[in-house]
DNA sequence: CGGACATTTGACAAGCTTCAAGAGAAGTGG
DNA sequence: CCACTTCTCTTGAAGCTTGTCAAATGTCCG
């Protein structure tokens, strides 16, 4: 893997420069907001593909923005058994439940390389005297992390093995192509049959023979590390997937 | 059903009579936050088994604090399928991913007759700027909800039908014991078997044969809306469920 | 007693998992 | 630059867990 430190793959150094904020994804926030949680960030990190965020016993972390790359919470039995709880974009905030969870431990791993925008946990108090209206950002990225995991339960409980691959390439499509990451019907995937078989609580054959199924369909093809949606309306169809008029989000 | 509005299940007028807060389940709140919520809650209301909360397909509707009684939220697909997201018991805060969600929707719906605190949705904004530690709650709320989702996640994906009952089973043992709902190791259970096969991912016949297997290995028995814990030691052990020291949770 | 609903059982089918092994693809080192 | 290792993807075969169908039994309640 290359590090170049200059790329925008990395954070800049001044968060007025964020390129995400320049998309359409976040909602803005105003100036006050914006030079506070600039001092709130008390630095940037990067993290190799495959590399650990944060690990599923290991209580403390500190808090993250992703600013890019791939990553996934997830939890794993004793035995091996693990199940990808959902994927981390860009924006997405990483090591929230930490701070309040009754103990339930998940950990997060990186796909690709990452780069994130540290900040204190102990602040988090902080923030929430300061800027009641970044606490109710925050409680809004909760919320909507919950639907995410709430729709993967639905995925996981009563779709299936079709159902729930056509599902997670049209939600993952989505999520991408609202923060413009998709181009003429593609988006970067860099995820294994292994992740997505751990994500939908498949097993990897299985996975293998329904994904192959799908492309013979003509739904779909991975190729080069890269996701093409031949025929998203009926992979929605097939998923029941009901695409909504994107919303902005909140962004730390 | 016997309405009987004198009788604990119901809400009490005052806040400061709230039968919850008296239990060790809760943590404490300042005067000052306690009489916020009293004049925040706008009423209380009474919903009868099997009454719909909050429809799948409505946006709108209250938030609420759970008084007495069972609810549940749940996804279902167009033909039917049903996955019951997790189950809501006393203390626990209702209608909150309305405000922010994406648009993916969840009814709630009573398994028993219930009793709630209605609190006015536009006034949380209000709650936030007034009383940021209240905002902090709940976002504690909302992190501790999204654990649950994300064990369920983990149970619907990875364990098998055995594993799955014996971690609903202690899972919810363990809840209503925090609430002080347990004697002499049984609790109160309301709910059928479409309900814990719903809420597993698993089929009403073979919920059936698992849980009567389990009961055959001497685990469990569930006679009169009770549900007796036999050996909760070998549960634990099947569903691979840590016992975390109890810990206090906010009540709004 | 009759009706509605929950639980229980058996038989059979099917979807999915496991086991095994080969083919590609990509990185490593001599 | 090519052998070697390691991963990932792919395929076939066999078996088991779970789902579906059907029907009996039990329970609650008016």
């Amino acid at each position: 893997m290359s590090i170049s430190p200059s790329t925008s793959k990395n954070c800049p150094p001044l968060c007025a420069d964020c390129r995400l904020r320049q998309t359409s994804a976040f909602t803005p926030v105003k100036a006050q907001e914006m030079a506070f949680i600039a001092s709130f960030r008390t630095g940037t990190s990067t993290a190799p593909a495959g590399g650990t965020l944060i690990r599923e016993q290991n209580p403390r972390g500190k808090l993250f923005t992703l600013y890019s790359g791939w990553a996934f919470r997830y939890k794993t039995l004793s035995d091996g058994r693990r199940q990808i709880l959902n994927f981390l974009l860009p924006g997405d905030l990483i090591g929230l439940q930490q701070e309040f969870s009754d103990g339930a431990m998940h950990g997060i791993e990186a796909v690709t390389d990452v780069s994130l925008c540290e900040f204190p946990r102990e602040g988090l108090w902080e923030l929430y005297r300061q800027h009641p209206g970044l606490g109710y950002d925050i409680t809004w990225l909760a919320a909507r992390e919950e639907g995410m995991v709430d729709d993967n339960l639905l995925t996981a409980g009563r779709r299936n093995a079709i159902e729930r691959i056509a599902m997670l390439l049209m939600h993952l499509y989505r999520r991408l192509e609202r923060l413009g990451l998709a181009k003429g019907g593609s988006v970067e995937f860099p995820i294994n049959q292994q992740h997505i078989a751990d994500t939908l609580g498949l097993s990897l054959v299985h996975t293998n023979k329904t994904l192959r199924r799908l492309t013979q369909l003509g739904m779909h093809e991975i190729r080069n590390g890269r996701l093409f949606l031949l025929n998203p309306k009926a992979l929605q169809r097939l998923a029941e997937y009901y695409d909504l008029p994107p919303k902005k989000v909140p962004l730390l």
